[in-house]
This record gives structure tokens, C-alpha cells and sequence, in this order.
DNA sequence: TGTACATCAGTGAACGCGCGTTCACTGATGTAC
DNA sequence: TGTACATCAGTGAACGCGCGTTCACTGATGTAC
């Protein structure tokens, strides 16, 4: 009545949910194969139905986890007006800080979206609703006499886009592309400027330019 | 001796990568089978062997012709300082216009890229290319006076994955999380206000905002 | 110009590999009495 | 507390499906003479 049976089967479970965190951050969520998840998990191939239905469902528990873990971190009374550099920055280093952490179901997200549509529609969903927030905070600076370079939700959408792919080529790909490092500091600093900037730029034309 | 051999052979091969485009936009690289694309080309599976040894063959001179017609195409006298609007304006829709143009081999290439490493160094070099290129008429901003966010070949490398993204979003997922149309005119507006202003945005804090 | 043979593009059924998934078995844990 | 049986987590060899790839065959085209 010790429970020991439930006890060894949640430590296979989270050995099953750690082996793929760490294979999918290596190789890939579509390169990854069953067996592989269980052999650097160190178990038989068998046992990982014994927990999940196949690799979809452990991308779905993965991103269960993820989400639990978001919703209990950021709801604050974060700052909200994106005229102020410094709510633009504190959403920047968030964004950042989650994205390295998570990185493995980052990339499983994205490479099951390519080829699934129910993680698509998930992904899509997940997007909507960090776009919807973004839109909210670019409202309050338009109110806030902002002139901005097109419709709030477009604007969201894009420096969401913006952020994802700097993150992306750079956390994850390692920006290795052009032989270059970036901390985490310069990246926070340049995102919040360009997503600053891309908010609150010049109203006009800077056709010229000064000096 | 008419060599009517090698022309339907050349039709067939034609065939194939005309199937592929429309199979590729329609489900995705990844998810497409040799026997869709023969299919869809009206010829027998076996028929693909003659002309491509496997998938990544195919999408190969996909790319090939795509960047032999834009060779063609780009290298012009066009404006290359990114102080100028007109400028950049002149780059985004460029972008958008290819990328719309191109959508099979765009969505192609990304998803091969995810899972063969070929395709990934591929899409990385041809990426960085283009952010070198915006690198230098990013430099010639800073050299009229403006004050970047950042370095040079960082804020391209953020500016050319913010056009990406967002061409990706509205011309292939269709903008569908959000429920809302997005005319070429808009997108390219947007994009080139959100461009400019990345770059040549308030050289410091707005905190606090106007009006 | 005609005939005989060689070559080639295309065909589609069959083959076989890779990998997801199953299942009979084991040993440990839990339950009943 | 002890014994007999049931259940469960884990095992790994075997199975089988899906799909890429092959290959013997066909009919048309090209070549040789």
C-alpha cells in the first residue's frame, strides 16, 4: 500500500518528458524517434506506451507543463503603456528569459505546427493570444499620443514575429550563420529598441537624413 | 532524330516540378509523398527516378531555378541608403512581391531545413547573404547621422526575420489566427514603416510619451 | 525507303526498409483471507 | 504475520504498415545498314 508502483511509474514518466526535452533540443522534434526518447531515457521501447499515445501526446504534456509554469509567472501588475521603453523591456526580457528556458518545446511546437494541424491550430492559438496582448499595450501608447506605423494588431503581430525569429535564430540555430555571439544583453537591449522603435519611430518621412 | 525523346522527357521532368509547387503549397513539403507529386503530375511513381534521385532533388532545382530568376531579376541601380523611405520601401516590396511569388519554395525550404541539416545550412547561407546585404544600406543610414539600436548586422539580422515572419503569417498561415485581411498595400506599408522605424526610430527613450 | 535491332521514357506491381506499436513474459508490488 | 493470487510497470523481440525505391515489361523513338 506503499504506492511504489505509482512512484516508479511517475519517475518513468518524467524520465520519458526529460529524455525528450533534452533529444528534441538536440536533434530535433521530427528527427527524434520513439526509441530515441527511451534509450536516452534509459527504458525498453514498450514502456513509453505505457505513459503516452505517441510523441504527439508527449509534446502535448511538455507544452501542458510549459503553459502551467507561464501562467503562474507572469500575471503581475506588469507595466502596460509601450510608449515607455521600460514596459517594452520588461516584456522583452521575459519573452527572452522563456524562450531560452523552453527552447526544447519551442522548436518541437514549431516543427510540429510544419506538419500537423492540430499543433498548428495550438500554435496559432497560443500566437493569437500573445499578439492580442501586444495589441492591448500598443493601444495604450497610441492613446498615449503615439503615432504608430499601421493598425495595432498588424503592428502586434509583426514585432511578435520580430521577436520569435530573433530569438529563434539566435537561440536556437546560435546565429551561427554569421559567426557571431550576442548576450543576452545586447539581444534584450536591441529587441526593446526595435520594438520600440517600430512602435513609437518617426511619424514621417526621415527621406535625407540629418547630418 | 526529331529528339522528341528529350522533349517529353523534359516535359515530364517540367510536370513533376509544377505538381511539386502545388503540392508543396497546398500540404507542406513534409508532408508530401513521391507518389502526390506523380499523382498530381499525372505520371506513373516510377517515372520520378528518371528525373530526381529522391525528394530533396527536386526541391534542389526548385531552389536552383528560383535563384537563377532572381538573379535575374534584383541587381539594378536600386536605393540603398535605409534613411531614404523610398529605400526601404523599395526592399520590402521587392521582398514580398518574391516571396509571394515563391511561397511553395519558401515554405519548402524552411521545412526541409527543420530536418535535414543540408537544407538548414542552405537556408542559412542564403539568409545571411541578404542580411548582409541590408547590413550594408543599414550602414549607409548610420553614416547620414542616424542613431541605430544596435549593430549593423544584428538589427538586419531582426529586421530580415521580422519581414520573414511576417510574410510567413499572412501569405502562408493566411493570417488566420487573427481573423483579419491584410492587402499587399497594407503589408507593405506597414512593413516599411516598422522597418525605417527600427532603424531610424527616437535614438532614446520616449518614456512617458507625448500629448 | 525499308527492315531489324537498340535505346529510351514511362508504367505500375512488387519488394523491402525503417520505425511505430503490440504482446507474451517477468519480477515486483498490492490485495484478500 | 503468512500464504496465495491478482495486478501492474517494465521488457524487448516480433509484427506489420507506409512509403520510398526497384525492376521487368511495353511501346515509341532512334540508329544502322
Amino acid at each position: 500500500m506503499t504506492g511504489i508502483r505509482k512512484l516508479r511509474a511517475s519517475e518513468t514518466e518524467a524520465a520519458l518528458k526529460d529524455a525528450a526535452r533534452r533529444v528534441f533540443a538536440a536533434r530535433g522534434y521530427l528527427n527524434t524517434k520513439i526509441t530515441d526518447i527511451t534509450a536516452e531515457a534509459g527504458r525498453a521501447a514498450g514502456s513509453f506506451y505505457n505513459h503516452f499515445a505517441g510523441k504527439e501526446e508527449l509534446l502535448e504534456a511538455l507544452l501542458a507543463d510549459l503553459i502551467a509554469g507561464v501562467d503562474a509567472t507572469i500575471p503581475e501588475d506588469h507595466p502596460r503603456n509601450f510608449a515607455d521603453r521600460a514596459a517594452v523591456r520588461w516584456h522583452v526580457e521575459n519573452f527572452w528569459r522563456f524562450f531560452r528556458a523552453n527552447r526544447s518545446e519551442m522548436v518541437a511546437l514549431r516543427q510540429a505546427a510544419m506538419v500537423d494541424e492540430r499543433f498548428a491550430a495550438r500554435a496559432r492559438q497560443l500566437l493569437a493570444e500573445d499578439v492580442r496582448h501586444l495589441a492591448g499595450h500598443i493601444e495604450l501608447a497610441r492613446d498615449s499620443g503615439v503615432v504608430l506605423p499601421g493598425d495595432p494588431l498588424v503592428v502586434a503581430s509583426a514585432l511578435s514575429g520580430l521577436m520569435w525569429e530573433f530569438a529563434y535564430t539566435w537561440l536556437v540555430s546560435g546565429g551561427a550563420e554569421l559567426g557571431r555571439e550576442l548576450s543576452d544583453d545586447e539581444a534584450v537591449e536591441t529587441l526593446t529598441s526595435l520594438v520600440l522603435h517600430g512602435i513609437a519611430g518617426p511619424a514621417d518621412d526621415v527621406a535625407g537624413g540629418p547630418a
